[in-house]
DNA sequence: CGATGGCTTGATACTGGTCAATATGGGTGG
DNA sequence: CCACCCATATTGACCAGTATCAAGCCATCG
């Protein structure tokens, strides 16, 4: 094989598959049948795909913001670090959701991004996401509107930690992983939870133990059953039910 | 007088005075350089500006998204309500803070937003948003900057709730707010809450009564005084570094 | 096979929620 | 101007729920 040959096909496993086909919700570009190619026409850049294995940090809290990421398949996990050196998680991401938006205001991440579980994402330069937007209406509309889903996540998160029951706030964690499994074509009685139980508890703002003691009341109850990082909702109605606080 | 000055006198009443020069810290047109008459002139529709009383609603969640709005002076809060028709403080807004931009995502206001005390806002519908932006990138890069900071509030309210004693949230709280009065161009170790106990409980997912012991305890230890409404702070590093979890 | 990390389960302590009583103060009317 | 009133806030006593500490389980991997 010759040198060059090699290094493209180093290339080319390095940025991954291209194509927007395999991106079946790509908020942004799908609604506003804006094809990766026009994108890269418009904006006189390239859009990278590249894979991450598990726990591989995506981008750090400080680091100057100069793209937005998009899950194309893996889930992802924000975490804050405070001055004290301890972690939060802030927010869970899914296939075709934005990662990192807090970032800017300041210009400059605000949390570290880390994939929960072998992933692929889509980066595209803000200066990209500008002119393109510049030119296409429809472009721009679907970027606000993007925006706007990134917050009104973080409101539904802050509505759980508003609710004082740590049941009451489990319940509303699956009830929602649930319905975005559905929204993303995926059974919603099924689901494989790609993060850890302390992932889940410091989402929450529980400790480890309280999230198993919940998961294992809500199977005794016959709500849930729960197998690891594996769990079917017998009865997502009752499920919801918790999740508004009727218990 | 006649008939038709007395409407027009009624209307300006109404709308208020529209100039932009006492939107001290108007966070999308002043840095992008936009005057309220060029925004005018390239959206083709015209910002009202209206006074609110106290209490008065300025939208409520599920009324479609027509505009965004941004406090000229006089604080706001938005409010989530559940199913079961509990109220969920989520937002403390500011002059030159645009509020509900959770509604971007499904065009509709997710939260009820309500004056704190005689306010002005400035109304931007979408529409003069979206054919400015287009028009104009200073003005884009300021509107994506400007949701990126209401994120961002969204994030360091997460790290609050986050918290699990109630002295540090109440402390980051007070913190937060003293930085906000800063970048106003008030005096930050001089608080006037807007809001009431139960408001803050609220937000911080606290009773009123831990709110108020948490004040008074702040006060016992002689880091902040306290009378109704009216708090000065004495030790803001002390402060600070409560918030941090010092204690 | 033992070791390791992630998860579950149990016993105890303590923070903050609940219920109740009292205090404060801004606004109203006499 | 004062007295009264109501909403708002403070303080106290008690109790519930969750954090903490500790032990054991289970699956995976070397």
């Amino acid at each position: 094989m010759q040198p060059q040959a090699a290094k493209a096909m180093e290339l080319k496993s390095l940025v991954g598959n291209r194509s927007c086909d395999e991106c079946v919700l790509h908020p942004l570009c799908r609604p506003a049948a804006v094809g990766i190619e026009e994108i890269e026409r418009l904006s006189g850049s390239v859009l990278a795909r590249r894979p991450l294995e598990r726990d591989s940090v995506l981008f750090r809290a400080g680091e100057p913001m100069r793209s937005v990421y998009i899950s194309q398949n893996g889930g992802f996990k924000t975490i804050a670090v405070n001055e004290n050196g301890d972690e939060q998680v802030i927010g869970f991401y899914f296939p075709g959701e934005l990662i990192g938006l807090e970032g800017l205001g300041a210009g400059k991440f605000r949390v570290d991004a880390v994939a929960l579980e072998l992933a692929h994402v889509c980066e595209v330069p803000l200066s990209a996401l500008e002119r393109v937007a510049a030119q296409r209406p429809d472009f721009q509309r679907q970027m606000l509107r993007a925006m706007g889903e990134g917050m009104a996540r973080h409101q539904d998160h802050l509505e759980m930690l508003g609710r004082k029951q740590a049941q009451e706030r489990l319940a509303m964690f699956l009830h929602g992983l649930s319905e975005r499994q559905q929204r993303l074509g995926r059974d919603p009685q099924q689901l494989h939870l790609p993060m850890s139980r302390s992932d889940i508890g410091s989402y929450l703002s529980l400790v480890i133990e309280t999230v198993s003691r919940g998961l294992s009341k809500l199977q005794d109850d016959g709500v849930i059953s729960v197998k690891g990082r594996h769990l079917r909702l017998l009865q997502p109605e009752r499920l919801e039910a918790l999740a508004h606080g009727d218990d």
